[in-house]
DNA sequence: TATTGTTATACTCTATAACTATA
DNA sequence: TATAGTTATAGAGTATAACAATA
């Protein structure tokens, strides 16, 4: 039952480990979502958009890293389920700004119950304690190298 | 100066702390590799013919959770480089055996060198404590949850 | 001229499944 | 029949860059 993962030279990385484990997490929850027709950039931007009222596409494709052109496609799916509104602002009628809709608001909660499930169940394993000394390190590299972005793959 | 990334809740999860981290090591990692046209599957595989030799094409898809028809792409560019070798097996004619050729071996510890500086700048910040803290508590998930493929995305 | 958002195009990576050749 | 490896096709996700409308 011994794997030889342990054997490679590929885990003398931190970074191995991060991403190995990373994975794990991403992937449960990347299928979780799928099997509600949801990608997790969806899942990103529904949240920048509920907690940032009004912002515009350009923002949100900045707090995540993402081309507005590639934002754009996200928008347009969130939009087919009734999820999101896009409305010219009076100001600059070139931008638009975004709002949940109702339909969107219900669905947030649905979306969040999975992903309170899917870390749940991964860091189920840990203490306490140990989950809040991950959250410190991981806090702490994030502040060292200046990370803010929010990850949507 | 203030990033209001933290105000979201989005970050309720320990699962998005690790993405985040982790998204930006292997993005770091990946920028380096593809500097010298090499992807992150191709370093992955060339550890794992590295250190097992002999091994065949469906082994290391097995080791790596990639489909075989992926892997063997991947070996075409690793053979294209001159890196690998395939050779059919005696025993099993439809088998093929890996090996590194000496050109393999002498681009590996490049490659490595690229992995070793990639995890020494991300992870500086911390104190080998705090680093040795990080790996136990990654390494106690990775056993909890029966991880054992190496990740190559 | 610069910016907002959209779109056309292309690229990378991957999975699925059909295919060949051996067993 | 089953397995090793290859290949054709398609899909998801993204970036680049050109575009129309507005500033």
């Amino acid at each position: 039952m011994e794997s030889d993962i342990t054997r490679q030279p590929l885990d003398k990385h931190l970074g191995y480990w991060l991403r190995l484990v990373s994975n794990r997490v991403s992937g449960g929850f990347t299928r979780a979502l799928q099997s509600k027709q949801v990608s997790v950039g969806e899942w990103v931007a529904l949240n920048l958009i509920e907690h940032g009222a009004g912002r515009r596409s350009t923002d949100i494709a900045a707090l995540t890293g993402m081309t507005r052109g590639a934002l754009s496609k996200i928008l347009d799916k969130l939009e087919c389920k009734g999820w999101i509104s896009r409305q010219t602002t009076s100001e600059d009628q070139r931008a638009q700004s975004l709002s949940l809709t109702n339909k969107g608001a219900r669905a947030l909660p649905q979306l969040a119950a999975i992903a309170d499930g899917n870390d749940e169940h991964f860091f189920r394993c840990l203490t306490a304690t140990e989950r809040a000394t991950l959250e410190a390190l991981l806090r702490k590299l994030t502040a060292a190298h200046g990370i803010d972005q929010h990850p949507t793959e």
